[in-house]
DNA sequence: AGGGTGACGGGCC
DNA sequence: GGGCCCGCCACCC
């Protein structure tokens, strides 16, 4: 198994965890995915992830709350779509991350 | 082995 | 707020 592979189920396995309604940043993403930092991880998974994978990849945007796919782009409108479908909307084309942002909760403590 | 690139982001002007 | 730099992952010649 390469590296690489458990890398890209890592960070898939993340963007899983955000909830309808939210979005998350690249960063965000990689941090929770265990890779703190690498944020170039979380959109070269997203950019070679084929079509057909379940994922809520449009809940997936960048740090400064727009959307990190050319404007013009089919997949620019898709993703713009598909949030709009879930409510989350854009305002001068960004997301309100203060609002929309995914807070994810940290796991309840371990007691072995 | 070496060089270039990116669905990024933090640091610094 | 905006723009430039540069690092680090994995990828592709």
């Amino acid at each position: 198994m390469k590296r690489s592979d458990q890398t890209i189920e890592d960070i898939r396995a993340a963007v899983r965890r955000v909830p309808r309604g939210r979005v998350a940043t690249y960063g965000q993403i990689a941090k929770e995915a265990g890779y703190a930092g690498h944020p170039r991880l979380a959109g070269w998974v997203l950019a070679n992830t084929p079509p057909g994978v379940k994922l809520p990849w449009h809940r997936v945007i960048n740090a400064q709350g727009k959307i990190s796919l050319p404007p013009k782009s089919a997949g620019y409108r898709r993703q713009k779509q598909l949030l709009a479908d879930e409510g989350v909307l854009l305002i001068k084309s960004r997301v309100d991350l203060a609002r929309y942002q995914w807070k994810p909760r940290s796991e309840a403590p371990v007691l072995d």
